[in-house]
RNA sequence: GCGGACGUGGCGAAACUGGUAGACGCAAGGGACUUAAAAUCCCUCGACCUUUGGUUGUACGGGUUCGACCCCCGUCGUCCGCACCA
């Protein structure tokens, strides 16, 4: 009998299709089963897949068949991240409209993802960019702008003046536009905000409640959220020093028990009074024109200098009316977090200290450390910003930092200047509200009409969608609505008379925020079906690159409070699990150096070994090519692999088994040909084993042997099968993939004495029973293998729709336990005793052995530790 | 600067709650089969030594413990996030 190699090439679209004309992965709200959510982050249509989608997909895939292989009703849609720049960019340099550009993209990936094997509902499926979508965005919008969730105002915006459109804070890296690269100037214009920080205090408390989360994500928005729990002060200032004779100065500060140690005021470039000032006097006007410029070039903050500038306004210390303070613009002083003004200790403030150096104001300490000495404390080049004991500061001497904290916020909160309190407790975020106007054309228009008469107002639903435009050039910079012909002039909803369209789009980011609650029911009408929605959300296992751990992951956190409120979904947090995974990362490739330097595709190039040294030549020409540093896989460096290339060569199984082996799947995993190739040989060696013995085992039904021979076989079955269903529900696939292995190992020997004809039928039986767990361990993995041999032994039932196998506990736990002895902490025997062996059994089993007596030598032990099931120690 | 994570063979890694360090895979070396090659199968594989055994070994230096990759203190290194946030 021959036996034919797997040809994936053959298999896998056969089962594909099979699936497929089952509606085995169609998702039915109905159904009764428990429901389990699983989503992984959807893509951009960019025009083909990489090896990241192809690790991120195989991971929920794994996730998926797994949760429905136990009996979960489990919903695993597909969609696409479908508005966005690089669409206009193409439309841009090679005049193809970005509908097509996208449209054609999202066509040829979707072809890709459905070679993958994926068990997606793709009955689901939808872009962000169909009309049916954005017209729901449209009206989530309308209904938030009701709850005054989104507001107007304008303000100073990142400005990317390659991409010609506003930035979120959040898009800013370094000074430069995510996208661009470009240095993101600042510029006033009126921009629609979607009010986030209303949700501040509960975006950050809740993190606590989302324990399936990795604690470096919480970390990273809990920072990002950045509470601070302090106290603004109002200042009186002294009459005749102000510009236009304001009365006060309020600051905001985390610090008031420092207020003795205070040497002056530091106000923004941008605050009121600093313009009253600018507006009088031409240095100041010139200074805070510098300071404005040097905020737009934030690469150079790092580095900036402290520069301040004295207005001439001097203030009242709030304890002593006889101690007037200066009144700085300064550089460092952000107008829009807490009041735009501080009050300067620069014995507690590094900052603060290199600015009084610089203009040769006191330090006084005021804070030392618990165990330091009040007289010979100083502070000299370096602030301490540590808490400890009250120094220099009048009726606060000898209290601990919080008490002065609590006694000044009290003392002043009782003290009234004009008919208010001179202090009040106040909780600062470092969050602010989500900017989310994009001069762009192709992203969901913000449904609003501009009327001269009746204001701003939102477009009537009924005449929603608003629809974007077909006719449009991009021949020139800027947003492409602003110049069409006709389609921003529409009747007011209101008079009736001539109006004008809102041509800002809104930030790609809005589209994700909520995408995840639309697949719940991608029909509807509405935004939600609110019971789909609050029957699948939260979704249970989210999985998605690290680079969304504050953005998208926020803005989704943020869209579920704002739906509830809206009565769109009544669900708390959006993602009740959430895994990050690692990036596929591959050696790179170059010939030349410095300036002439190339980067050559792995896939133009041979490796080989020569004396334990790894040399890659050119294919082409034979010429030397320098290995260079593993990095992810990035166009510009070459070193990418083509998913396509990898399924059409070994098929999408070995793909997905590949990604999955190795390296933890939160960890990078680096590509390599050995790699695949070993991923191949197991697919290979699954196939030869099961397929060699599928004709005497055909007829056999299974059954796992209590006794015998065969005893071992259907343990190690049932011990992998509890093993690996541990690390499915951990998610730690690099360890199932492990055990596997180790399981086909065993299997080897067994399957090949079946296949020769060496075995009863009760020895059959129960190697028919572990090739079938062998199955079904695989097949979230390598799903086209597992149905390939599954019908090779007979069957006719598919695994895709196959309940998971049961383990039986008598067959899992070890009748006799091999302990380790040790002597002093080094193992120097082994004892295999019956797993119900009492200690003092255990303890003269073990002094009984050999080497146990002559490590005594005749003496009796000091100890002995027996850990039942697991180790024994003699202390000699 | 602030915050966090990590550091184990030639390589990717595993080791459950403090209990045999290196499972599994890759690479390498040796052997079997073959006219030959591929494929497959078997063996070896942290270091050192006087090799049926012993010593040593989880970045480095200490500590706690019968016992430490794991806990504590300190040092070094790598990576990531945030960054004038008062």
């Amino acid at each position: 009998m021959s036996i034919e190699r797997y040809n994936p090439r053959d298999a896998e679209p056969r089962w594909q299709q099979k699936w497929n004309e089952e509606e085995v992965f169609v998702t039915d709200n109905a159904d009764p089963r428990e429901k389990y959510y699983v989503l992984e982050m959807f893509p951009y249509p960019s025009g083909r897949i990489h090896m990241g989608h192809v690790r991120n997909y195989a991971m929920g895939d794994v996730v998926a068949r797994y949760k429905r292989a136990r009996g979960y009703n489990v919903l695993h849609p597909m969609g696409w991240d479908a508005f966005g720049m690089p669409a206009e960019n193409a439309a841009r340099d090679n005049k193809v409209h970005p509908k097509e550009w996208t449209y054609q993209n999202i066509a040829s990936m979707r072809t890709q993802l459905k070679a993958m094997g994926l068990s997606l509902d793709w009955s689901r499926e939808f872009a962000t960019c169909d009309v049916d979508y954005y017209h729901r965005q449209q009206m989530l919008f309308i209904d938030m702008m009701e709850k005054g969730l989104v507001y107007r105002k304008k303000s100073k915006v990142n400005w990317d003046p390659v991409d010609n459109t506003v930035l979120a804070n959040e898009q800013v890296i370094d000074g430069r536009g995510w996208r661009s690269g470009a240095l993101v100037e600042q510029r006033e214009l009126t921009q629609w905000f979607f009010k986030i920080t209303e949700f501040s205090q509960d975006l950050l408390d809740a993190l606590d409640t989302l324990d399936h989360w990795p604690e470096k994500v919480r970390l990273m928005q809990k920072n990002w959220i950045g509470r601070s729990e302090g106290l603004t002060i109002r200042w009186e200032i002294v009459p005749d020093t102000a510009p236009n004779n304001d009365r006060e100065i309020t600051v905001y500060t985390t610090r008031p028990d420092t207020l003795f140690g205070a040497s002056f005021l530091a106000i923004s470039a941008d605050h009121p009074l600093a313009k009253e000032a600018a507006a009088k006097d031409a240095a100041i006007e010139a200074f805070c024109e510098e300071c404005r410029r040097a905020g737009t070039s934030l690469a150079a903050l790092e580095t900036a200098e402290k520069k301040g500038m004295d207005t001439g306004i001097r203030v009242r210390h709030p304890f002593d009316p006889s101690w007037e303070l200066p009144v700085y613009i300064a550089n460092f002083v952000l107008m829009d977090y807490g009041t735009g003004a501080i009050f300067g200790c620069p014995s507690g403030d590094q900052r603060d200290l290199d600015f009084a150096r610089k203009y040769g104001l006191p330090v006084v300490p005021v804070v030392m450390p618990a165990d330091g000495d009040a007289a010979s404390f100083t502070v000299g080049d370096i602030a301490y910003d540590g808490g400890g004991v009250m120094i220099n500061s009048r009726f606060l001497d000898g209290m601990s930092t919080d008490q002065a904290f609590e006694t000044v916020a009290t003392k002043l909160a009782e003290t009234s200047i004009g008919n208010a309190p001179q202090a009040e407790r106040k909780v600062n975020f470092r969050l602010r509200d989500w900017g989310i106007s994009r001069q762009r054309y192709w992203g969901c228009p913000i449904p609003v009409i501009h009327c001269d008469d009746c204001g701003v107002l939102p477009v009537p639903k009924q005449d929603l969608p608003v629809r974007l435009p077909d006719d449009v050039t991009f021949d020139q910079p800027g947003n492409p609505l602003d110049r069409h012909a006709t389609w921003r002039h529409v009747a007011c909803p209101q008079c009736g008379k001539d109006a004008r369209r809102e041509t800002d789009t809104m930030d790609t980011f809005v589209d994700s925020s909520w995408y995840f609650a639309r697949f719940t029911a991608p029909w509807e009408n509405q935004p939600t079906d609110k019971n789909a929605a609050n029957h699948w959300l939260p979704v249970d296992q989210y999985i998605g690159g690290i680079e969304h751990a504050i953005l998208h992951l926020l803005y989704s956190r943020f869209f579920t409070r704002a739906m509830r409120e809206t009565g769109h979904l009544d669900v708390k947090e959006p993602f009740k699990g959430l895994f990050t995974q690692g990036m596929v990362v591959h050696e790179t490739y170059s010939r030349g150096n410095g300036l002439t330097r190339e980067w050559v595709s792995p896939a133009d190039i041979n490796i080989e070994e020569v004396d334990g040294q790894r040399r890659a030549t050119l294919l082409s020409s034979g010429e030397d090519i320098t290995i260079g540093a593993i990095e992810k896989m990035s166009k510009s460096k070459k070193n990418v692999v083509d998913p396509d290339d990898i399924i059409a060569s070994y098929g999408a199984d070995t793909a997905r088994f590949f990604v999955l082996s190795d390296s933890p799947p939160d960890r990078d995993v680096i590509w390599s040909e050995a790699g695949v190739e070993g991923a191949h040989r197991f697919t290979q060696r699954m196939w030869r084993l099961v397929s060699e013995a599928a004709d005497a085992l055909k007829t056999i039904e299974s059954k796992p042997a209590k006794e015998g021979d065969a005893l071992a076989i259907s343990q190690i079955a049932h011990r992998t099968l509890k093993a690996v269903q541990g690390d499915y529900d951990k998610l730690a696939f690099n360890k199932a993939v492990a055990r596997i292995y180790e399981f086909v190992n065993a299997l080897a020997g067994p399957l090949s004495r079946v296949a020769t004809g060496g075995a009863d039928a009760g020895y059959r039986a129960a190697v028919r029973e572990a090739v079938e767990i062998l199955i079904a361990l695989v097949a979230p993995i390598t799903p086209h293998l597992a149905e390939e041999c599954s019908a090779a032994l007979g069957n006719t039932n598919m695994i895709a729709t196959s309940a998971w196998p049961v383990y039986d506990e008598a067959l899992v736990i070890e009748n006799e336990i091999v302990y380790p002895v040790q002597i002093n902490g080094k193992k120097r025997a082994e004892l295999t005793i019956a797993r119900d062996a009492d200690q003092n059994a255990v303890q003269q089993a073990v002094l009984a052995l050999d080497a146990v007596k002559s490590a005594l030598n005749g003496q009796a032990p000091k100890k002995i530790i027996v850990v039942p099931q697991r180790i024994v120690n003699i202390v000699v």
